[in-house]
RNA sequence: GCCGGUCUAGCUCAGCUGGUAGAGCGCCUGAUUUGUAAUCAGGAUGUCGGGGGUUCGAGUCCCUCGACCGGCACCA
């Protein structure tokens, strides 16, 4: 038999016969390093220690320590042993699909009786048995016909239709845990008993569509979490609880933000705190739109079906507009009108009012839109996916040979104002043709590379999510994540041919001929109740100096300070700042705690002594340390303070 | 929309197998004049999510509707 050279991490190279096994490998160099083993790196591929290598490649044993394929192995063993118990306790379930997600895995089950929570608890207590039994893992390549069989055999129906999905040219691997059999394409640990017994843990059930098809049965599917160890499982777990006391629904209430009723599913009741952070938020972008060249316009809110039907949000989205019927005193007939879902019909409308020339292009048209959108009930989340918000939308009308250079222009907007915010950690998505879709192939070429481009051209990476671009055009997603690290589209901007054209928007080019332009759907925040969210989340509900609802508290230490206090609040309030009187009759300890945990930046306390030296003690969100200034250098301070980052 | 769970005072939550609702915080009243994350004492909290049913009796059991939470699907 053929040798074959393997190379070392070290640089070392060594002649083996073909088809020796990286666990063959493993034991050749140490008999520690044999036990420790967990797969291997071969030709950067991860593999397992039971496949055979049959040409020359670069090997690396891996073990427990190494964190990437460690994690992946550990949680990918630990689906199969959580079927496996599910199938020990329930020998009915059927199996289904089990991947590795972030943190740990998830394993679709088709039971007909829900999983509760102690049955978790019943599930882990199983798993760590067998965990405990260290069931060597083996693997055997097998014929399609006998694995259709056995599955058949084994009433495992998802198994046979997973089956015919893969492809003929792939084999098809069979693994065992124990007796416990599984088809996967690996790889997997050696032995049951890597997997470390007290670094993981079933979280939650939830329900799923078979192959994420809503037509097709619902599954009931268990997520798990596993880290290397204990201390890395204990760690997450206190993150995620951390992470839930910045949840923007429980701060909202803590800080009085906004509240939400029955009567008005997915609709928010913002209060005078929310409502300073929605108009603050809004003057700056306006500001910013200003600057940027955007006009600002207003549009209709309930808009007759006939348009509808023109742009084709009737046919297309009707399930999700609110449809108000008019019976007007003296009409004949009803009049049947929708509540707006989008604003770029009502754009057009704009748009069309009048000659349109080249020379006016490309025009950039604002809105803070208002829309309604019937959101099915179980999309809703607290203030980020709702049914009535306000997108910074706005609709760039152009060339096709502008879109480009439209689009780098705004990114870069973009990128200005979320840096502004406090967003570093943000994402592009650059979504391409669908397969649902009109225009010409060469078009979405152009349109795709236009995007790309133009991310490039700002310094912007982008990932491709492959056919998720709308049916009329691509566009481009801008991603940021919630506090337990769910991701939300915010900005977007989507090339639109197509409206321009059911609406026919028209303008004079320079060859005197009428044209026919682009549509950039756009918006930066998304909408403002969505960005709120995200922006309460990742400041911890601390936010901003110039976006805090509550700037400042003037609070008196004895009551003899009460008038002094009043007039820093008047001084403050002069000075443009938001700011109030804390004269109750409480302790200042009282006082700083409860202000503390209204997330207030700015706690001015005063006693005698500042009525005295006309002073005040500053105390800042956070800090424990405090420190006396005169009255009129803390005014002006946080006078600056409190300017929004474009007017600095 | 689908699967599962939850819904008790303003908030957070307790209330066992059915016997007629409780705690802490907050709120109100009074005392206290306080120096940087909860001063003390007293007082009132409520259609137990809505509706219907079973029962002598329902917060508790059943049905139904709704909202919310976690996923899935959707996200022109």
């Amino acid at each position: 038999m053929a040798d074959v050279t393997l190379t070392f991490p070290d640089g070392n190279a060594r002649a083996y016969p073909a088809g020796i096994t990286p666990a063959e490998v493993a034991e050749g160099i140490s008999k520690s390093l044999s036990k420790k083993a967990i797969s291997a790196t071969v030709n950067g591929a991860h593999w397992d220690l039971q496949w055979p290598i049959d040409a020359d490649a670069s090997i690396a044993i891996n073990t427990l320590q190494d964190a990437g394929p460690a994690l992946e192995l550990v949680r990918h063993d630990l689906a199969h042993i959580m079927a496996r118990a599910v199938q020990d306790l329930w020998p009915n379930v059927k199996v289904t699909i089990g991947p590795v997600i972030a943190n740990g895995w998830y394993y679709d089950f088709d039971r007909a009786e829900p999983f509760t929570p102690e049955d978790l608890g019943a599930i882990e207590k199983k798993m760590k048995e067998i965990i405990n039994l260290r069931d060597p893992v083996r693997t055997e390549i097998w014929e399609r016909d006998r694995a259709i069989a056995h599955y058949e055999a084994n009433n495992e129906p998802y198994k046979v239709e997973l089956i015919a999905a893969i492809p003929g040219s792939e084999p098809l691997r069979m693994y065992w845990h124990g007796d416990w059999q599984d088809l996967c394409r690996g790889p997997h640990l050696q032995h049951t008993g890597q997997v470390p017994a007290d670094a993981f843990k079933l979280m939650s059930v939830a329900g799923a569509y078979w192959r994420g098809d809503s037509n097709r049965p619902m599954l009931q599917r268990i997520y798990g979490v596993a880290f290397q160890n204990r201390d890395q499982l204990k760690a997450h777990l206190t993150m995620l609880e951390e992470a839930a006391l910045r949840d923007h629904r429980k701060l909202g209430r803590e800080m009085d933000l906004f509240h939400m009723q029955e009567e008005a599913p997915g609709q928010i009741f913002w209060h005078p705190n929310g409502w300073t952070i929605y108009t603050e938020l809004q003057d700056y972008m306006r500001r910013k739109q200003r600057a940027d060249g955007y006009v600002e316009v207003n549009t209709p809110q309930v808009v007759s079906r006939v348009l509808w039907e023109k742009s084709g949000h009737w046919d297309n989205y009707q399930e999700h507009m609110f449809i108000v019927e008019v019976d007007e005193e003296h009409a004949r007939e009803k009049s049947v009108n929708a509540l707006k879902p989008m604003n770029c019909p009502c754009h057009v409308q704009v748009f069309n009012q009048g000659l349109k020339s080249y020379r006016d292009l490309p025009l950039r048209m604002a809105e803070f839109g208002s829309c309604n959108r019937y959101e099915p009930s179980g999309a809703l989340h607290g203030i980020m996916r709702v049914r009535g918000f306000t997108q910074d939308d706005a609709h760039i009308f152009c060339t096709d040979a502008q879109i480009e250079a439209e689009t780098k222009k705004f990114i870069e907007f973009l990128a200005g104002i979320y840096a502004d915010l406090g967003f570093t950690d943000w994402r592009i998505k650059l979504s391409t043709r669908p397969e649902k879709r009109i225009g010409t192939d060469e078009s979405w070429d152009q349109t795709e590379h236009a995007l790309g481009n133009a991310c490039k051209a700002a310094g912007y990476a982008y990932e491709i999510s492959e056919g998720e671009g709308a049916f009329y055009g691509p566009k481009l997603e801008f991603v940021l994540t919630d506090a337990i690290g769910r991701d939300w589209q915010c900005g977007t901007l989507q090339v639109d041919p197509n409206l321009p054209e059911r609406l026919d928007a028209t303008f004079i080019g320079a060859d005197g001929a009428k044209a026919r332009p682009v549509m950039l759907h756009r918006a930066v925040l998304g909408s403002f109740e969505r960005f709120i969210g995200i922006l309460i989340e990742s400041h911890a509900g601390k936010l901003p100096f110039w976006l805090a609802p509550r700037q400042v508290v003037v609070a008196a230490i004895v009551s003899d300070a009460d008038d002094y206090v009043h007039e820093v609040v008047a001084l403050l309030k002069a000075a443009g700042i938001r700011a109030e009187a804390d004269t109750r009759n409480e302790k200042i300890n009282y006082k700083v705690r409860e202000h503390s945990v209204g997330k207030v930046p700015v706690i001015l306390a005063c006693g005698g002594r500042e009525v005295e030296e006309r002073s005040v003690t500053v105390r800042r969100l956070g800090m424990k340390q405090t420190a006396t200034q005169t009255l009129e250098a803390i005014v002006a301070d946080l006078a600056k303070e409190a300017r929004a980052p474009d007017l600095l």
